[in-house]
DNA sequence: CGATGTTATGTTATAATGTAACATTATTGA
DNA sequence: TCAATAATGTTACATTATAACATAACATCG
């Protein structure tokens, strides 16, 4: 992350949501208290590993691994199996509260929860940070191809990796 | 794949290039020489380990592992330990002319191989074809984010999985 | 309540994917 | 032909992910 001011106060670098300067303790407040509430109403159980998954991942605009989620998890009591871990990741990003990063094979909490969306991520290579913003998929240009093709999308990856603005900046 | 006509003549049932019924011997054969032809202009050394990942990945219009590309060598007469494959990968996608499909950990015989190029995929769930397309990173969506971000891309990946014309038909 | 079906978790083991590091061989170019 | 560079051979290991089955928690309906 291009400066760290405070464990509290972070700037984060890039603009979409990740963006600016900001308390980032909201982040994380916000993606919890969104997920119980989208939990209670989908009558989804919002379980603790789910939740402590969940708050980790938020605890940073940065993608983690599997097994550093896992390692969180085993500091904070819980078991250390990777299936622990797996099966969380696959009930937050099946229900859009967190999503994978496939050009890292991790994982970050998700930005836009509740809104239908597909994500879209750029990547600093340098710090890290990953924004995430959001796309109508069928609108892409990719989505004019399958169009034509017809192809029915189902699911949209987009990613790209590249320099924050504050590491491009740097990099002059 | 969608129908096997024969072994010589397959239909691929995506738009984009591996588009429709072609003799896909052409296929095989235009990726081979192709590369030939730029290692050659390129100094760059086209090795018989580089030519036969080229040509396993040339005759199939999917994305195979590094595990299954290691057991066609080894089946070829070459050694069969992972950085064999990894390397002439290495060599295959650095310069264009295969590219690795982040979503299936996999790899792709470039279909526009020469031409400097974003690629995207639409990958079908059911019948597993990969058909590429190319795209100008710049202009999709996510690259005027990054451009009002300040983003500096560097590379892109885009991909959609869902079903293809043919799968998608069959579906029905 | 208590039986029962369902969902989540615990646990072991292993599969699949990818790389580091160093020795040897081949090729290039002076 | 020598030296530098690039490619390959080889061993070992790191990282990411899942299968399979047992137990526990929860829901709900009689």
């Amino acid at each position: 992350m291009p400066k760290k001011k405070t464990s509290e106060n972070v700037t984060v670098g890039i603009t979409p949501v990740a963006l600016k300067e900001h308390e980032h303790a909201h982040c994380i407040d916000d993606a919890i208290n969104t997920a119980e509430a989208y939990c209670k109403n989908a009558k989804l159980r919002f379980t603790p590993i789910r939740r402590k998954v969940l708050e980790i991942l938020a605890q940073e605009h940065r993608a983690i691994g599997a097994y550093a989620i896992l390692e969180r998890l085993r500091e904070n009591g819980f078991g250390s199996q990777p299936p622990l871990a797996y099966r969380a990741l696959e009930f937050l990003t099946k229900h859009g509260l967190a999503h994978k990063v496939e050009r890292l094979n991790a994982f970050i909490s998700c930005t836009h929860p509740t809104k239908e969306h597909s994500p879209a991520f750029l990547i600093c290579r340098t710090c890290s940070s990953v924004a995430e913003t959001t796309l109508d998929a069928a609108k892409t240009s990719l989505g004019g191809i399958a169009r034509a093709a017809n192809f029915r999308m189902e699911g949209l990856v987009m990613e790209s990796e590249g320099l924050c603005s504050s590491c491009s900046r740097a990099a002059t």
